[in-house]
DNA sequence: GCTTGACTTGAAATGCATTTCATTCTTTAC
DNA sequence: GTAAAGAATGAAATGCATTTCAAGTCAAGC
């Protein structure tokens, strides 16, 4: 394969004028440029880019560490994450961690070893002493609230969201709120947040009526189940994600109560599952958070920006739609 | 930044023994060794990713090109490309193309500035000439099914289920049957294979049964519309993905039609949404061609795979929870 | 006719790690 | 006791492009 040392030879210049050819430098005579193409032409050359990596110190790639890519609550995130890059000609590395903190901080290291220029992380489980620490080697923006500062973040605001919705369903005098959650609070800030939302905003509080590890559709059928089972029903559930809330909904149908007559439900993330089945559900404007957030990244700004969410309802046509 | 001649100077050793130390090859003394390690760690030092991949000419990289992030359909596929992908120590650099002939091509550059190792093709644009004129430079793989020879692929029977679907619609007596897609015919092949199967099973063909252009819950809606507008109803729907089947019921409910009493319908990718609303889905096993994909582009072997469909149907108890 | 500034060009240094080749020193084997 | 095999190590070549520095040409300006 051609490298620049076999174009200047067959164009009879040097490797730097070559170079400059390349990268469109002013003060290269007409003819000895068109040369030079010619010859790239013939010899079908392309720059290495590993080269140009390696000697400019910089990769135009960033990192996005996801714990994993088959939960559509990062489908808008990464959307928008992607987009903002392919804007601003800079490639993105999908760095799964599978919630793993091993394989997180192994994806850290590839700052030091320059082979990204930065990295954004969504959900994770990293120590903010762990990004702290690598971040001297590379930019690291985070898109969940960090608890610690000197973390530049793009991220929602959950806990107002929480409250929000809470207050809603208080408002209405509902008595029995169930909610859901992901990873467990000790390992899951949002879920923390979660129960303090629910500590500080509703006062009748009962046995069974949070639910965690629930992730998708089978784990809403999974905790539906529990919620239905006796005849004691919630009058609203707070889900983490839409897909739980299809899930419960589907799991309600079975034991025989129905969404909207018998109880409500609110969703999270805003998919089109919410639109679907007409529950309301929280947006966060993840693709904004994404775009935001690789601007930030590739800034050399330090920032700690909150995106308001939206509690969007439904029309009721489409809420009656499929009742 | 430290670099590998720092280490060596403060060890005490040539370069080449600290590389050894780096890549754990044998034959280093115990003691140099050591030394080696312990002036790594005071240096906190790191390879250069960048000087590896150039002198070894290899990235542990692949190039995943999508057309979007924000469709669904991608989640599995995408989810078994990462999977497999980290089983073998590779990373993945996610490339959106926006369906964007000029920027698919631009990415196959990538290969020959050695910038990837490889390439998986999702849905494309790409001409076949054009990914085999730039395969020279590395694999190329595509995950649906390619027209030429010499494109090693990994692929979903699409016509074979498609033949299923309308056969078993057929043998079920239905008369009006229509059927959508996404993009037109001619830059589609799925949707020239959809047309053919459907001309190859279906005797009676009308005006206005196929819909393209459908890609999302709202399109299902607007030819939702289309569709139930006036009295004459269709038998049965093949709608290529669960949203745009979801958004035809979504329609069918305003006009005062529902499904399974007044009509069938079918969907694709077997999302949670045909398990939510209870329809039939053809499974394609996105997961399954997506761990295929990465393990073939990473092999050294040509093949072209076809991976078996499955239509779903769904149990009644579901099917019927939300109707 | 000479200075000055605008062009044009190439040699060489730089970024960093891998790997081959040659060399030296030990062991083991017969 | 000597040949053969094993262990340990460094010098130097290699992969490839960018950029600085120095030096050259040429035309405009006084």
């Amino acid at each position: 394969m051609a490298n620049i040392k076999d174009v200047a030879r067959m164009a009879g210049v040097s490797i730097a004028t070559v170079s400059r050819v390349l990268n469109e430098y002013p003060y290269v005579a007409k003819d000895k440029q068109e040369k030079v193409r010619a010859v790239m032409k013939e010899l079908n050359y392309s720059v290495n880019g590993n080269a140009v990596k390696l000697i400019k110190g910089k990769t135009n790639t960033i990192g996005v560490i996801v714990p994993y890519n088959n939960n559509s609550c990062y489908d808008e995130l990464i959307n928008g994450i992607l987009k903002k890059a392919h804007e601003l000609h800079y490639q993105v590395l999908l760095l799964p961690s599978y919630y793993e903190n091993v394989i997180e901080s192994s994806y850290l290291t590839l700052l030091k070893k320059k082979m990204i220029d930065g990295i954004l992380l969504t959900s994770h489980t990293l120590h903010p002493e762990q990004i702290l620490a690598l971040s001297e080697w590379g930019k690291i923006v985070c898109c969940e609230a960090c608890p610690v500062e000197h973390v530049p973040s793009v991220f929602p605001d959950r806990f107002a969201a929480y409250i929000e919705v809470f207050t809603y369903l208080k408002n209405k005098g509902y008595n029995r709120i169930h909610f859901t959650s992901g990873r467990d609070f000790q390992s899951s800030p949002s879920t923390r947040l979660r129960i303090q939302a629910f500590q500080e905003t509703i006062t009748v509080a009962y046995e069974n009526q949070f639910f965690d590890q629930c992730f998708d559709y089978q784990d809403g059928k999974r905790v539906g189940d529990l919620m239905f089972r006796n005849s004691i029903v919630p009058d609203a559930i707070f889900t983490n994600g839409d897909e739980v809330a299809a899930g419960i909904i589907a799991s309600a149908q079975t034991h025989g109560y129905s969404y909207m007559q018998d109880f409500e439900i609110i969703g999270e993330e805003n998919t089109p599952l919410s639109e679907i089945l007409g529950f309301p559900s929280v947006d966060y404007h993840q693709t904004a958070i994404g775009e935001q957030a690789v601007s930030l990244l590739l800034s050399d700004e330090y920032a700690r920006i909150q995106i308001r969410h939206q509690l969007n309802f439904r029309a009721r046509t489409e809420a009656s739609a499929l009742s």
